[in-house]
RNA sequence: CCAGCCGAUUGGACAACCGCUGCUUUGCAAAAAGGGGAGGAAAGUCCGGGCUCCAUAGGGCAAGACGCUAGGUAACGCCUAGGCGGCGUAAGUCGACGGAAAGUGCCACAGAAAAUAUACCGCCUAUCCGAUUUCGCGCAAGCGAUCCGUUAGGUAAGGGUGAAAUGGUGCGGUAAGAGCGCACCGCGCUUUUGGCAACAAAAGUGGCAGGGUAAACCCCGUCUGGAGCAAGACCAAAUAGGAAUGCAUUGGUGUGGCCCGCACUGCAUUCGGGUAGGUUGCUGGAGGCAGUUAGUGAUAACUGUCCUAGAUGAAUGGUUGUCCUCGACAGAACCCGGCUUAUAGAUCGGCUAUCUUU
């Protein structure tokens, strides 16, 4: 039960270009800003959450610190998945996120997670915030 | 022992929990289990190939790359061996290392002169006699030499300039000088010997060509068709732009920088089409490892053995604990061979020099 929760299949990722253009489409999405990453973010119209990246190579230059910004973003999209909301993140980076350690970039996905649960009430699955652990 | 040179290997370890991914097995399926999952540079994209399509890659021009010799290789701008030159006591190491007696261009400043050479100072000879500094002879006039100067010529030995000035040193020679002559060194040419060759050595011969720059144009030799896996092939919603046959041969497109050549396009008739998305190409290969043989070596041949990433918004990870020397540079995207650049440390092998000891 623990394994399903925690899981990350190919169903909770962005996958088609289209999808992407809809996240990106204007005036329709909502921006989360965190320290090195910003993030778009709008409605799924699959009903869970997803999430997407598109990372530059203009502010990320070593193909290092890009996959690290994605499995860290990965891990922790895994870990929180249950408190999510139903919208489809797309992350994009800023040249900061080089400099940051691993337990810097989590502490900034934590605040990242909590902003689009402020943002999105209805979409929350945990109406009640699970406080016990 | 210390100081170096060359080559090679390695690039935290172990455990637990939670994930991702392709393969195999089980299963109708959902899923489960098993074992696999970044690098020496995966990087820069600088060369060379394979593969794919364009015509089967053909002719000419243009353009570019390379440049001592021989060999290796699928090929190379790579590697090996050798030659020559520079550096180092040495092991070694570095070198765009063909041609400047085919032509053109450029060479600041300085200097007389920078390339058909040339005479500024100096040196020497002759000349004019002007002057009369000094000396000799003479009673004197004067004569001879000398000095300062005029004119004509000889001279590249010396000075000065420069990165570079018609080879260097010595002896002879000369009015002074000069390859003017000779010896040795250097250079060119010829022959012989050694070497496949680059080249080296020896002998003879010529008094001796003539600055640098070719990473300036250029000349000579060798090589190169273009585009790239988003190549290309297949299945296929939506939407008509396609295929075959006949006719037409001007223009347009594919074609690469251009020309030739080649293919397609136009109209009619009959059939049918290929964008989103998916599948494939996609990893078994100029493959790795071990041995034997050939070779100085790069490498090749043979035998045995192994299968060792294949993702597609793109996996190969995260957290915690223990230990140590506290962990560098850095992430595959069709695949190989190189080169270049980045890299904390650790280990191994070979070699050189100095000192000490035997």
């Amino acid at each position: 039960m623990r394994a399903v929760a925690f899981s990350y299949p190919r169903s909770y990722r962005i996958t088609r270009a289209s999808e992407f253009q809809r996240v990106f489409e204007r005036g329709l999405h909502r921006r989360i800003s965190v320290i090195g990453l910003l993030v778009r973010v709008r409605e799924s119209t699959s009903g869970r959450a997803r999430l997407g990246f598109a990372l530059s190579k203009r502010s990320l230059k070593r193909a290092v610190d890009r996959n690290r910004v994605k499995r860290l973003t990965r891990e922790s999209f895994r870990l929180h998945y249950s408190q999510l909301p139903a919208v489809d993140f797309v992350i994009l980076s800023q040249a900061e996120v080089a400099g940051l350690d691993n337990t810097a970039i989590l502490l900034q996905l934590d605040l990242l997670w909590q902003q689009a649960i402020r943002l999105y009430p209805k979409l929350s699955p945990a109406a009640v915030p699970s406080q016990a652990d």
